[in-house]
DNA sequence: GAACTGACTCAGC
DNA sequence: GGCTGAGCCAGTT
């Protein structure tokens, strides 16, 4: 439908909207906007999150795993910011994910 | 201007 | 059930 590149604003604003201690992945993101250009770009979108007061860290791959964190000003600091929403965090994986998980699609739609 | 790369995902083996 | 290849768009080399 969009074939304006302004997806970038709607991937910002679905961030912002799950919710505290909850996660979600590129693919859903990219599911809800029927992005053809897939998750890939969502994470190309997340470029500019910290400009746009984007919530990145609630944002992960679709196994879990914080796959972005490297782009936080340092190594850990995703992890600590999802810890602070109570979400547990281990070896770069987010616990308990399956039931973290917040699918905009079945949640929003 | 072709080739590479990247905060990903899916299908096939 | 883990590994490999292919596909997607945009920015960089």
């Amino acid at each position: 439908m969009p074939e304006n590149r302004d997806y970038f604003e709607d991937v910002y604003q679905v961030v912002r909207l799950v919710p505290p201690g909850r996660v979600t992945t590129y693919g859903a993101i990219a599911r809800y906007l029927s992005l053809r250009a897939g998750a890939r770009m969502v994470g190309w979108a997340m470029n500019g999150a910290h400009v746009h007061d984007v919530p990145a860290h609630r944002v992960v791959n679709r196994v879990g795993v914080l796959s972005g964190k490297h782009h936080f000003g340092s190594p850990t600091a995703m992890q600590e910011l999802l810890e602070q929403e109570g979400v547990r965090v281990e070896e770069d994986r987010v616990q308990n994910f399956g039931q973290l998980f917040w699918d905009p699609v079945s949640e929003l739609d």
